[in-house]
DNA sequence: TTGAAAGCGCTAACAA
DNA sequence: TTGTTAGCGCTTTCAA
């Protein structure tokens, strides 16, 4: 390994004078920087950025903690988190808790401000944001996509109004005529995905809709969507509506309402949240509820390098882009009610 | 920060012995050791990876390099790559070329030897390659992934006999009478995807047909096999089947069929390649050739490691598990044979 | 404009 | 069993 002290042997300058070449040009005569540029070139020279991290204190890495990377919903968000890092300058660190605490923890415990000068955490249940509030004195930490604009978490967050994007959602489903109307809601990967809910129910009730006929409870994916959504509907056979907190949901319910002979949107009328590339891409393709997902992670990650940066000044709470009703094909007029 | 220096004083000991209690806790006498623990627990010392990198000259983190994220199969390696690195002690950082040489390269100088142990690079294309052979003397590089077991790259790797996987696809739909098969090849993110095309074009061959009718190139997505697959039977509509190189495009091509009219897979059959989760998760469920991506990626990560421990015993290149056929719900037997 | 020197926090001989 | 010492490769004052 050629190391910075070859290079300003080689170029008879000393350590100092290269590490100024690299760092702040203009401090070095032009014929020296010269020099030093032309051995580094010939000994192929690359600086060792551990003991660069040591030196400055930072080491321009990034960690995303995330629960399970499978799920399409994170790909997304990671890879404009990482374009957002990378035009920063900073590297992305990709940590999976695959939904354990112990994991989260030992993550946090390692990484947070001795490997990674911030740590961004996503969708995090009551535990994993516990944890986080007690490994904050070890170094910036940021809740991306929090739920709860209305209540701050005790943590600096990119916050995301999904009680409105519920809201929108129920919104359509209603003018579309629909009253008897069940719910599938995710388990947000640990943490109950109950803004969205609340969100959907209060915006029923407020159209004169006392509430969602029934509910379930499931994981997020869309096997899970399926199964939950075939146990609804044997339950309940008389919905014409199924509103799912999150995409996977949504597309495993359609899946599961054609295998039972219902056609979406003519018999049951489908709606999610989020608009993952995967929403576009089902046939019929799924009327949801957007978030900006990568402006969101954008966000995220700038002011993760703010609050490293400058701790103190960034205010606790930023409010993501606001959800957008897309329309396709899933939803429709009701039936049942055009006919009765 | 707390260092391990004020431990050791905290607990009237060396920085050594702490560092002995922390790494081969036998050298040290219990008593002592349970000092410097109740020092560390009471300080909520963790230690600087990042200085302990930089002593011990390795930092247990390892790149993946790929070219990018969103596309559903590379989560999937992801997962079992962090779970095999995380449980050998190893970091592992994710890095997205975007299909960008220039980021490849930027990346590759940036980290390899320096930042990371080693490098896990997949699906590399040409350029991709070149770049990965003249960065090898930085530090291990491992390319997963490798398409053509039967010709070894200039760099270690783990190869699957995607030849292999191209011809049971090429043997199922001959023994279900498909005589007219289309194809799909895709680009591999910037790698064409030959090796699968050209063992399902031999075994096409070896069968008695001469040769698929037709074949398109296109990018990697379901979109992109969507459009491809609706030009594709727009000039050959006689086709009674069609093989896409990666289940992405198998997906999209199914939906194409079906919006023009044509049912799968009483009409036209489709297969595909991979075996990513999505893949029965589609309606009709897509039948594929398995490529046992988390066993690929396991391997992968234990013999980079193994590599990044002992360089020269490591022999260059690994194969991985046989691909498998796995049918599901979109080939059937050719009508058109059936009838005629 | 350049050099000398100290130090980032940890590890690993070696000595005691 | 513990302490001493010398780095790891880089940055960053401070002097020259």
């Amino acid at each position: 390994m050629v190391t910075l002290s070859e290079v300003a042997r080689h170029a008879r300058v000393t350590a100092a004078t290269v590490s100024n070449v690299l760092r702040n040009r203009e401090k070095v005569r032009p014929e020296t920087a010269e020099r030093v540029l032309q051995a580094i070139a010939e000994l192929g020279y690359r600086p060792n950025l551990n003991a660069r991290a040591l030196a400055q204190g930072r080491s321009s890495t990034l960690a995303l903690m995330l629960s399970n990377i499978a799920n399409p919903f994170y790909p997304e968000f990671v890879l404009a988190a990482e374009r957002a890092a990378r035009k920063s300058g900073h590297f992305l660190m990709v940590c999976n808790t695959d939904d354990d605490a112990q994991i989260g923890r030992a993550y946090l415990n390692q990484i947070a401000g001795t490997f990674a000068d911030g740590v961004l955490v996503m969708n995090t249940d009551i535990a994993m944001n516990e944890l986080c509030i007690s490994a904050m004195h070890n170094g910036p930490i940021l809740l991306a996509m929090w739920e709860h604009p209305e209540k701050p978490p005790a943590l600096p967050c990119v916050a995301v109004d999904f009680a409105q994007a519920g809201a929108l959602a129920a919104k359509h489903l209603l003018e579309l005529g629909h009253r008897k109307i069940g719910m599938l809601i995710g388990d947000g990967c640990g943490g109950l995905q109950d803004a969205r809910s609340d969100g959907f129910r209060a915006a029923l009730a407020a159209g004169g809709v006392a509430c969602a006929t029934a509910q379930m409870q499931v994981r997020d994916s869309i096997d899970a969507g399926h199964e939950a959504c075939v146990t609804l509907m044997k339950k309940h056979p008389q919905l014409t509506a199924i509103f799912a907190s999150n995409d996977l949901l949504a597309i495993g319910a359609i899946q599961a309402l054609i295998g039972m002979g219902r056609a979406v949107p003519h018999d049951v009328s489908v709606i999610g949240i989020t608009d993952i590339a995967l929403a576009h891409q089902v046939r019929p393709a799924l009327t949801t509820v957007a978030i900006q997902t990568a402006a969101v992670a954008e966000l995220s990650i700038s002011r993760l390098i703010q609050l490293i940066d400058a701790p103190v000044q960034v205010p606790s709470m930023a409010i993501g882009p606001p959800p957008e009703l897309v329309v396709r094909d899933s939803t429709g007029p009701c039936k049942a009610r055009a006919s009765g």
